[in-house]
DNA sequence: CGCAGTTAGTTCACGATGCAAGTAAATCGA
DNA sequence: TCGATTTACTTGCATCGTGAACTAACTGCG
């Protein structure tokens, strides 16, 4: 029940089939596990959460390291509120630089400082050395790819689907 | 940078090619979003966190609709403390009992009541719907049988790598 | 029995998160 | 150019999750 099989409500829906259920109970594993053993990785080997390691990396990626906050919340899947308290952290540690854009007084550009450019490259390589340990060293080439288009496909449906879906009825 | 490329550290580790960063990305972004997608849809329509709901479910499946404390954190991938919290919660709100084992006191054992079990079954309904929505439906039922796997094979890295994996040194 | 040591859960304190309200700057209409 | 509206962020509050201490119950050895 509750995926598959199970007869009780009116106007059925198409459950899952076994193949699906083990696929779902898979996928949500990973959904639960894989967060928090990156962010286990991360924290204990370089002092970041995981999503403090992405709010580094898209400065790092950007051009002259500096982007807008809400291009930055884009970035990283979260909303401002969230981005703001941890960019506030991260100047604490003086690792990004925050100030208001010359152009537009509401626009703040974050800007990673040298020390966050340090410390993002001396973090990388054991992060993604998890990555690789975590996803691609026991997949083959082939579903190292298909997990790509998979990714992007249920990532796509996320977008069209964004709001709060009609129930059974 | 901080994923593929760049040419700052000793000892560079293996970095991640196009293809493999293009999949990490999309993956990282399933992590963040379908998470969220998921818990709005439950939480909309049933009032209950994808949590919660991985509760009451694990409870409906399993005899007696009866697990012990420990038995269901590891079916929900958590810990005790979260674990008991949230089952406090839902025996508030009168879907779960808790009593303690006849044969051992130290266990508690959670029992889903007859409203938990309508709860339930009145939820799923809409929830394989968002499932479906967002994750099988835009997949090939080829991708769909190796996203199982592929979700396998992460899990099974994960368990084996539990600890504090070494840095790049 | 009786006490040390272990196991199972709970509780507490702290930090993180998300929504709603607040503030400051820019744009647009009159 | 002045005020109303919109945009871009920040702050505050209420909630949730995590790790460390705490309690209760069982086990085993003398």
């Amino acid at each position: 029940m509750t995926y598959a099989c199970g007869m009780e409500t009116p106007a059925e829906p198409r459950w899952l089939n076994a193949e699906e259920r083990d696929a779902w109970l898979n996928l949500v594993g990973v959904l639960m596990r894989l967060s928090s053993a990156l962010d286990a990785q991360l924290r204990c080997d370089a002092g970041l959460s995981h999503f403090e390691y992405m709010v580094l990396a898209g400065l790092s990626e950007a051009p002259e390291r500096t982007l807008r906050m809400s291009e930055l919340a884009g970035f990283t899947e979260s909303g401002l509120p969230r981005l703001s308290q941890v960019v506030g952290r991260l100047e604490k540690r003086g690792w990004v630089h925050r100030s208001p854009s010359p152009s537009d007084g509401r626009i703040t550009l974050a800007t990673l400082t040298e020390d966050g450019w340090e410390k993002i490259v001396e973090s990388a390589p054991g992060h993604v050395e998890a990555v690789r340990a975590y996803v691609f060293d026991p997949l083959t080439k082939a579903q190292s790819r298909q997990l790509g288009e998979i990714g992007h496909r249920i990532l796509r449906a996320i977008d069209h689907q964004e709001r709060c879906p009609g129930s059974t009825a």
